[in-house]
DNA sequence: CCACTATGAATGAACGTTCATTTATAGATT
DNA sequence: AATCTATAAATGAACGTTCATTCATAGTGG
């Protein structure tokens, strides 16, 4: 016996994996939790429903996500090392580190994509998420033309532009992980900010 | 009584509504047979099984994309008018007009590419798919950096961040259409392929 | 001894598929 | 023209399977 938080991440993590080899349609209550290595009924105990579990799951990969972007994007105090050129690199390795890149991770969001045009508690869980880090983006991305006073920028514009060039490039390396690696994908990207603000990045 | 090729077409349509309304893992076969108005076995007696429809279902939206695309990208003699820069400003204008962007298609474009990477069937279909855009684009892209004598241009980078940059903002505008319009959007890609190609675009 | 955690067989609803039957069409025969 | 025949199209009830969920039961810690 295990206290609740621990089974519910155990169950969520079997979820995770299981969307990523089975697909979103073909996981089962019984694929999970065989996954987790626990019994059928254990998943509706903690999670009410299967359409609840989904939908923390969901929540977990999206917070973790998020975390780990605002622990680059939001300024904090004592932080003297902090440049916004180390902040727009910093970003840039996040955005294409393996935490975030890997197969699981990606075929996860993607999953849930597909199906947020149908099912509203994703559409809100997903949109919320792309609200937070265009609004962390632009700010920086703002912060950095005032700083280099770069001339007919446009902070929004750009920052949109950039995260879909990244939703895009995760795309790819999902569906097509041979055509394109990792490090032409962060290549890539590279390219995108260098055209933008080429004093922040070598 | 109609002919094969009519009701094949009439499935077809009826899936793409129903995957676009409640998803692909909700689309049954009751479902798409009933927004047909035809019976449940018809189906089964012109495409086999679900799974085929389904597959059938993808390849006819990617199909009708990549003619679309070909069409543009083709040279053909006898088209005396076209030059490279009309060539990419009807590339933009097909990638973001209302055929391609509307929400019906995207979604299941998405829907797929959702489930792509549990299923080898989508993701060949996909991955073939983005192969020859990327060869098009990649093409249009080289001839226009020769024709321009663009210094430190390479096509494919280009052509990949342009094609990921695409994909981005259609899910952007499938995800949180209030968000991003499809008019912004295309200001998006058309400042992509400016920054690229400053002579080739007003 | 009580509250919480865990099990897995049982349940009923929903699903894809099948198939006996009916309906419609085109060609052949009278 | 009218009738018959052969073929394909179309139907929907029925079948077997799979699924999420329930629940009686058992185990565990305080």
């Amino acid at each position: 016996m295990r206290p609740r938080s621990e089974r519910r991440l155990q169950l969520i993590d079997a979820t995770i994996r299981c969307i990523a080899q089975h697909g979103l349609s073909a996981t089962t209550m019984q694929l999970v939790t065989r996954e987790a290595g626990l019994s059928l009924g254990i998943a509706n105990l903690h999670f009410q429903s299967k359409e609840n579990l989904l939908a923390e799951t969901l929540r977990h990969v999206t917070r973790e996500y998020n975390d780990g972007l605002l622990a680059i994007l939001t300024p904090e105090s004592g932080r003297s090392e902090e440049t916004l050129a180390s902040s727009l690199e910093s970003l840039l390795d996040f955005q294409l580190s393996h935490g975030v890149t890997q197969r699981q991770k990606m075929a996860v969001w993607f999953a849930y994509y597909g199906e947020a045009s149908a099912r509203p508690i994703y559409q809100k869980i997903c949109s919320s998420s792309d609200r937070l880090s265009m609004q962390k983006v632009e700010e920086l991305f703002a912060a950095i033309i005032d700083e280099g006073q770069y001339q007919d920028r446009d902070p929004q514009q750009l920052a949109t532009g950039y995260l879909a060039l990244i939703d895009g490039l995760w795309l790819s390396l999902l569906v097509a992980p041979r055509v394109l690696s990792k490090a032409r994908g962060k290549d890539v990207a590279r390219a995108y900010l260098q055209q933008a603000f080429p004093r922040h990045l070598s």
